[in-house]
Parts: structure tokens; sequence; C-alpha cells
DNA sequence: CATGAATGAGAATTCATTCAT
DNA sequence: GATGAATGAATTCTCATTCAT
């Protein structure tokens, strides 16, 4: 969370091309941050002014900055699906076992989904518009689920009917809604535990 | 249930009490099957027109017989909840075990849904505009489907830490969405076969 | 009230040129009712539905019995028009001096424009819809109303420059809307007074 | 008031705040003299649109000015209300008796009133949407014309049966509608005539 | 670059009016 | 003649998007 892999740091001290471009970061950020939680309690579909107003910039800002939703929508989940993706291999390198760091890893997935849940609706919209989105997110995440399961396969610990594009549709669908009368977590756990293989 | 007022099904033999109730009826009729069907394609806030026009009648018609959206949608969905609502008692009658009577239950309940999986959208709405949908369907469907966990917890066949609104709303979740890539079928069977006790 | 100044009862007996038209004129009184009733309540822009429902019949007769809106409201209140237009030469006959002939004829006026205030805005309506029922009101209690003021004049009871047009209509606005912080009665009783020459 | 920001009337001379605030300032003004118009012809529930039209401006303009109706229906009359409110205290200090203040102060809301009596239908209307409107032109108002009225009673000038609510109320009634064959000024002064005591 | 005012299309809802039965 | 189902125009309100400042 908060990871930008490529820079350490480093921006205060370098002359920025342009003073300019310092600011625009800074609204970029805000930005991201109050769309983020607008999406939360509004889904994806929040209004554009909500999210400005939580920035605490003008609209204009928003479409200057990202020209389509869609664009939003990525940019804000892009930055919770990277931190997704880079805990898998971190997992596989010190769980107990295969299958114990599948489930660790889907607890993770969870919770990121399960509070920033937009991405659900956002991602089982079945529209052009967040077609990007969608393959953004395949291209990061699928690949991590893929190894998680397969080294659990390997292991014989779980099924191996299932592919990992099915099974991380169906974590991110259980991750819809959720109150006192419903915990997604629960549910995605009886979902990992019915891939166990029966000894 | 409540749009036959008088006789049990002698109608068709019967001087028609008023010839108009035939045409209301088909009109009835029409707007149920074209809610049905925008409410598979736009979900269950599909635009009044949209189902007017689909349905070939004047949007005042949609207000004369359902009255509110929730009129509508539970219209719509009362007859498949009905069929699956007497499915339970059946197969707990004939199924070899009450675990494979849950099994074919779910099997049948998820069928209904990812043809009609509107319904899981308005199922998961929280405004208040659904609330007698979602009572409705709780009503009609959490006592079979608590049956049916009920005995197979006795028979010591399945956990007993989840709750049956719980398990159907993580069926409905589910079956939200479903393409090429996604069978909710194979998932949900997963989610059964995570409550199967291990022996 | 209910006075059919032409015919005396003697309807049900005589063979009607056809049955139909005791039935129609039934519905007619019906409706003549209920659209007074819903005037009352809810001005004379009462949704034909409500005026129907009250008086039991389908909006269609509404239509059948009075084409236009104007149609309605002017049957509705030509009839306590009438009434009132009677009163006038009663009072003339009956009270004890001129200006007391006009103030029990104007509390009469005031009596029936507060329980059919509707009327009040049908006459303000500048509207040509209403030119009719606005003619007609004139034609039928402008000369009584008159009258009432000459007679008053000539005894040297009251003022002589005012209308009986202007001093109508004031009555008539002075008895739209009225509650508990509102009397009606008491204002016009003022505007009476106003009209009383000093002695 | 409340458009004022920050500063007592130095706008002219500084560099503006922002400029875009002209355009807005200009819009309001724009809207308020053209919903003035449209209820004067139409009442104050003059469709948005004809309002928007009138004053050249979407409708959008006229939600972000004013929100709810009422919030139009008050600016409207506001200014005019205020100038009314004002005009009491005056007249009571340079009247040259306490009767003649409240005539004069009569004869200015009437002639407020018979310009823009669009008022008078929103102040008599019952709905909840305009309780504001009631509320905030009573509170100016009624404390002025309660002084007026008290000055003249306690002169003897005056009866002393009347509440300053009802009194207003009736001036209002008194002032809707007005052509050439209806003065409401005549009106209103045989009202005041009315309540001048007999010497 | 940033702002936020303005626009106007879109959706819900109500009701007068027509017309098939 | 009577009925009431159906129609669709009228109206309100919301928001994405543009653009003047």
């Amino acid at each position: 969370m908060g990871s930008t892999p490529r820079s350490g740091g480093s921006e205060q001290g370098r002359r920025a091309p342009s003073r300019k471009r310092a600011d625009a970061r800074r609204n970029e950020q805000a930005l991201l941050e109050a769309a983020a939680a607008a999406f939360v309690e509004s889904g994806v579909e929040a209004p554009v002014r909500e999210i400005a107003d939580r920035a605490g910039v003008g609209m204009g800002t928003i479409y200057r900055h990202f020209p389509t939703r869609a664009d939003l929508v990525i940019a804000v989940y892009q930055h919770q699906v990277e931190a997704c993706a880079h805990a898998g291999p971190t997992l596989m390198a010190t769980a107990t076992s295969p299958y114990r760091a599948l489930t660790e890893w889907v607890e993770l997935f969870v919770d990121f989904l399960t509070t920033k849940h937009g991405l659900a609706a956002a991602l089982r919209s079945d529209i052009a518009r967040f077609q990007t989105l969608h393959t953004y997110f395949l291209d990061r995440l699928l690949p991590v689920c893929g190894e998680l399961l397969d080294s659990a396969a390997a292991a014989g610990e779980i099924r191996t009917d299932i592919t990992a594009l099915e099974f991380l549709r169906g974590i991110g669908n259980l991750c819809i809604g959720g109150d006192e009368n419903y915990d997604a977590r629960r549910l995605v756990a009886l979902l990992v535990a019915g891939l166990h293989t029966a000894r």
C-alpha cells in the first residue's frame, strides 16, 4: 500500500522539470485517495463532484488527470492490485506450505476487496468501459494467483479443476456486499476449503 | 398468487368476468417478461422506459400494474422463487441423503439465479426500495434452505458454522456475472464441497 | 342546495323516453356531488380519476357528461350559484333593512364560498378555460348583488364608490384559504363594515 | 444578505476575489427576474423550465442557485418583503397618526403584492414545500404589521378584534388577481376603513 | 493549470384523454 | 352507455461533461 515501486522518495530533492509537476502529482494523489474512498461508499459510479469535493479540487482537475472514468477507476485500483501482486511471491517464500500461502494470500485479497469492494462492481461490469481495468487486473493478479494455485496443486493439496481466473472472480463476487449478516471472509474460507483435497 | 382473484384456474371455462382483464393480463405478462430480460441485461435498475419499450406498452402501464419498482421486481422473481421453495421439501423426500438433497437444491437455485441474476444485484441493494423484495425472498427461501442445512448437519454431513442466510447470500453472489470463463455452478459446487465435513 | 327548480320529482313516474336517461341523470348527479367534494379538497384541478372514484363511475363517464373540465366546473357551481341568486330577493323582502339584507346575503355567499372555495381559484383563473364559468357566475350573481347594493345605497346606508363586480370579487378573494388562523367571515364582515356609511 | 461573503460593499474597489462570481451573480439576478415574471403569470408553481428559459439559462443553473423551489420563491420576494418591513417603523415615525401610518403601510404592502401577487398564491399554499417562505414572510412582516395595529389600537383608532396575521392574510387575498374591473387598492382601503372605529 | 458555473440529456412519475371491450 | 386500461406529454431533478475565467 502506498508502494511506488520505481522511485524511492527522491522526488522532493530534484529540481522538478517544472514546478507545476509537483502540484499536479499532489493533486493526482489526492484524487486517487478521494476516489478510492468514494468508490467504497458509492461504488465506482460515484458522482464526479463527490470525488472532486473529497479531494478538494475542482471537477475539471479530475478530467485533466483522468479523461475518462475508466482511467480514474484503473488508477485507483492499480495501486492496490499492485500491492496484492507483490504479496504473492513473498507469501510463497515464507508460508509453511503452498496451501497455507494460498490461504493467506486469499485473505489479503479478501481484506482488500471487502474494504474497496466497488472493485467487484467494476470488474463484473460487462461494459467495454471497464475492459482496461479488467485487463490490468488480470495481468497483475492472474499470474500470482496462478502460481499459488500451481504450487498447491503440485503439492497435491488442492483440486485442479478450477482456473485461476474463475477462482479470482469467485472470490471477487463473494466480496460483494457485506454486513453483520454476511462475512465474506467466512464464505471465501469455505470456498478455499472446498478446494482442499480430502486426505 | 394475488393475480387470480376469485377462482382456482377455471377461468378459461367461464364467461370472463370482464373481457378487458384479458388484455391487461396479457400486458402484465409481457411486462414481466420484458422486465426479466431487462433485469438480466441492465440490472434491476433498468430504466422504466426500456422495460416499457421491450414490452411494447407505455410507461404508464407499468405504473398501473406495478406501482413501485419493488412490486415489479418481486413479481418478476416471484415465480421462480416459489418454484425453488417448493423444490426443497421434494428433494429432501427423494434424495439419497440430506447432503445430496442440499446439493441438488443448490443446483436448482443456481440455475435460477444464473439465468435471472439481476436478482443478485437487487438483493444486495441496500436501498429501502428493495426491502420488500429482500423480505419476500428470505421469507420463502430461508426456511427451505435452513431445513436442508439442518438435515445435513443433523446427519453430520456438513459443518455448522454458517447460517442459512450467509450461505444463500454467498451463493447469490457467486451467481453474479458469468461467461465462458466463469461458471457459477462450479464455484458454488466448491462452496458446497467446502461445507462438507471431512471424513 | 339540491334544488332542481324546474321539475318537481315526477321523474320516477313517467315512462322515460329511454330507460337509460334515468341512469344517466343519476350518474350526472353523483358526478356533480363527487366533483364538488373533490374541488373542495383539491381545487378545481382535482384529478379526473379522483372525481370518478368518488362518484363510483368510470372516467369515461365524466367525459361523456362533461366533455371539458370547464363544463364540469360550471355544472358543479351553477347549482350553488343558483341557490345564492335566489336568496337575494328573498332577503331583500324579509330583512329589516337593505344593509341588513346585504349583510345576510354576503354571509350566505361567504358560507358557500368557504366550503366550496375551489370556486375562488376557478374564478380568478385567467385562462379562457374558465371564461364560461366566470360569465355564468356573473350573469347570476351580479344582478342580485347589484340590487342589494343599490337598495342599501338608496337608503344611504353604504358608500357608492364600489361596483358590484369588484365587491363580489373582493369577497371571493377573502374566501380563499382559511384555517384556525384565518376566518374569512370576520374579514368579509370588516369589508362590509368599511362599506357602511358613518353616521 | 448571504451573497456578499466577506466584506461590506467594497467589492467594486478590490481585485475581484473571483471573476467567475460576476457571471454567477448576473445569472442569479436574471433568474430572480425571470422567476418573478413567471410567478406573476403562472404562479409560484411555474415550471422550472419556463423560468430557466425566461432567464436564458439551463435548468441546472436554477438548481445550483436555488436548490429547492422555496429557496427561489423566497429569494424572489425577499427584497420586497425586506423593503416593506423597513417601511413600518419609518411610517410610524413620520405619519400624522398611527392610523395614518397603518394606512400608508398597507398601501405600500398592497403596491408590492399587486405587482408580485404570485406571492399570495405561494403564501396560501398549504404545502410543506412553502413552509419556509411562509415562515420568512411572517417573521419579517408580522411584527411590523403588529406594531402598526397596536399603535392604532392604543390610540383608539381601530377595532381590536382582528389579529395581525389575519389582517395580513386578508390583504394578501384581496391582492390576488386584478384587472380593469378589480382594484385591490380600493378593496383593501375598504377593509382598513372597516377597521376604523366609528366616532 | 485549476476552477466551478453552466449546460442539457436522461430517468421517474403523474394524469388528462382516448378507445377497445 | 359505461368502464377502466393504455398512452404519452409534461414536469422535476440529477449529473457527466464542457468551457469561460
